[in-house]
DNA sequence: AACCAAAATGAGCACGTGAACATTTGACAA
DNA sequence: TTGTCAAATGTTCACGTGCTCATTTTGGTT
């Protein structure tokens, strides 16, 4: 087990050249070697191999790419990593990223500056990137009018579709239009909505997923509740929702949609406390899946984004050569627990 | 606003020689104006800018990069993003970064296979990174013989030191000690610890951290009960803590040293099922602090790690030219909340 | 006008690689 | 042996940039 790498000059690695002067052949006959094409003898293949193990050769990055291949790698421009869900994404790229033998590039936008398409993907194809996933959970000032870098493949992660631009995102739209349809169902028809941040592009859609599908169903939506993601924030409306409940009256709510699962736990503590039962007096939904692990006894009625899928179809749309651009929506799933109850009859 | 940027014939950017062709100047002198350099015509400059303007010129990374400058990225490779302290370490590293200007290159390593650092390295090492750090939070198979990419500074994410790279991480060890001083300070002489899987390298020193503390302090370690870090695992060796404190006699427990925040919160809600109140009856401190937002009324003392402070350390040794070899725990923070009582004299 | 130093600009090379093309080697049939 | 053809190997070029060094221009002084 010798043959340690070595160190040449410049601090990189040895050169194909210097490889080719040992193994006593050309530099293309390396180069061939490197790259497994067929038409080299066993035996110039294998004292090939002798010499790069020696000198630790590892084909020089730069030069290749220069050459006119592919980087190998997309970038990433994320605003908040922080955010569960962006990190769910993250690991969907990842994961896509691995099996295509892609590295990931990450470059994070300041928390001070707004949060500009241009300056991201500016900053971005500066970088050694094949193609490049912007991700946009606030609203960018410059979405209308963002023209993306040339020749670089751009994704933005959103709901908004873009004139020029493939989009992603959850449909989070619809997720709460099949919350909403889910509670109407169980003879729900007097619910509250606990909202996230206004600024949230997010909560945005949800909202209206929530209002338009009452509006479709003629049904009256009682005035928002407007939380900050915060369990704590869920916690606080809860507490006004209690009060409702326990008042009475034929505008009393008997269900609850909370924007994400946080608020929804929070919401669920403060009928708790107020000395309600969930499901008996309150049913409560989620949206987000992102307790598990982290709360025991888990049981919340919420709602799954497929955002591994998210993050999948970003990579695969950022490296392919289908120029067409599209906006596309995931679909979620209903993830049934204990915290709703069917009132019907 | 017209001289929107021009599509040339491969599909990358225009380069530098076009751009000088455009302004009437030589490549060279396109080169400085890219660069700032100082002995540059302002008429000359402005020509140049307005040429590249309208070619949409970008300077290629590679050709850049092959003239022996740094690629301003560093490489992360890590094995499970998901966890929770991984996530907040790459933030630090991000926002380092950030700082520095620079991006961050990952790539994640398979869940089949084995992570052992030489793959990880050798990964890396060919994608244009000037430093890399590896994330090891379960024990590497070759850890002990590992040797860097010559040339690359390698930093290991690691409570061990390794002879041949800087080694950083918070320090698990001295976290337990600290929680373990301050339990026993405030009259806890009777304690039990929740451990995380035993296959997890940060499990491990914090197990030790709390042995060794009692040891020092000559008080006999109760049996130690094995949790996976998820709340319910919590839940239930909370029951068990529970029927001992039920039970009572001399050798009942009024404290749980649980070894992260999801499994104290287990063992809070088994201990208060079984009628128990935190703090009155039973004491218990979490490690992490993650709770933040996810929990509504979040009371759980614990212990913060400099995560961020990680990160930005770790980024700095991997891109400084300092080639000594440290092994850097970074102190944590007690957070004192209120699931601890004093329970002196 | 003539000269000079300093500033600005240009020319050429080198970096490491992959591809196209040229050359050599080797095997086999006549 | 000789000729033929395919496989193996070598040669040359281009990619886009930054650096060194040579050349031109500028601006001021004699």
């Amino acid at each position: 087990m010798e043959g340690m790498a070595q160190q040449t000059r410049n601090g990189h690695s040895a050169s194909a050249a210097e490889v080719a002067a040992l193994a006593g052949v050309s530099r293309q006959t390396v180069s061939r070697v490197v790259n497994g094409m067929p038409n080299v003898t066993e035996k110039t293949r294998k004292r090939v191999l002798a010499a790069m193990e020696e000198l630790g050769f590892r084909p020089n990055f730069a030069g290749a790419a220069l050459r006119g291949g592919s980087y190998r790698s997309i970038g990433l421009c994320m605003y908040n990593i922080t955010r569960v869900g962006n990190l769910a994404t993250l690991e969907g790229i990842m994961q896509a990223a691995r099996e295509h033998d892609f590295a990931v590039t990450m470059i994070e936008m300041g928390g001070d500056k707004p949060y500009t398409l241009a300056d991201a993907s500016r900053r971005m194809v500066e970088r050694p990137v094949d193609g490049m996933i912007l991700n946009m959970n606030r609203m960018a000032p410059d979405f209308e009018e963002f023209v993306p870098q040339p020749g670089v493949r751009t994704v933005i992660l959103s709901m908004y579709a873009h004139p020029r631009c493939t989009t992603i995102d959850s449909d989070q739209y619809g997720s709460c239009e099949l919350l909403t349809d889910y509670l109407l169902e169980h003879g729900h028809s007097n619910m509250r909505f606990v909202a996230g941040p206004e600024n949230s592009i997010s909560s945005r859609f949800r909202e209206a997923g929530w209002r338009d599908t009452l509006g479709r169903a003629h049904v009256d939506a009682a005035p928002m509740l407007r939380g900050d993601w915060s369990a704590d924030s869920g916690y606080a409306m809860g507490e006004r929702i209690a009060a409702e409940v326990l008042a009475g009256g034929s505008q009393a709510p008997t269900a609850v949609l909370a924007a994400n699962d946080q608020m929804a736990l929070g919401v669920i503590a403060a009928l708790e406390n107020a000395g309600l039962s969930v499901p008996d007096d309150v049913s409560v939904v989620g949206i987000d899946d992102a307790l598990e692990g982290l709360v025991p006894h888990n049981r919340l009625t919420t709602l799954r984004f497929d955002l591994r899928g998210v993050g999948k179809l970003a990579f695969e749309a950022a490296i392919g050569e289908s120029s067409s651009i599209e906006a596309i929506h995931v679909p979620s799933t209903l993830v049934e627990r204990s915290t709703v109850r069917d009132i019907r009859g």
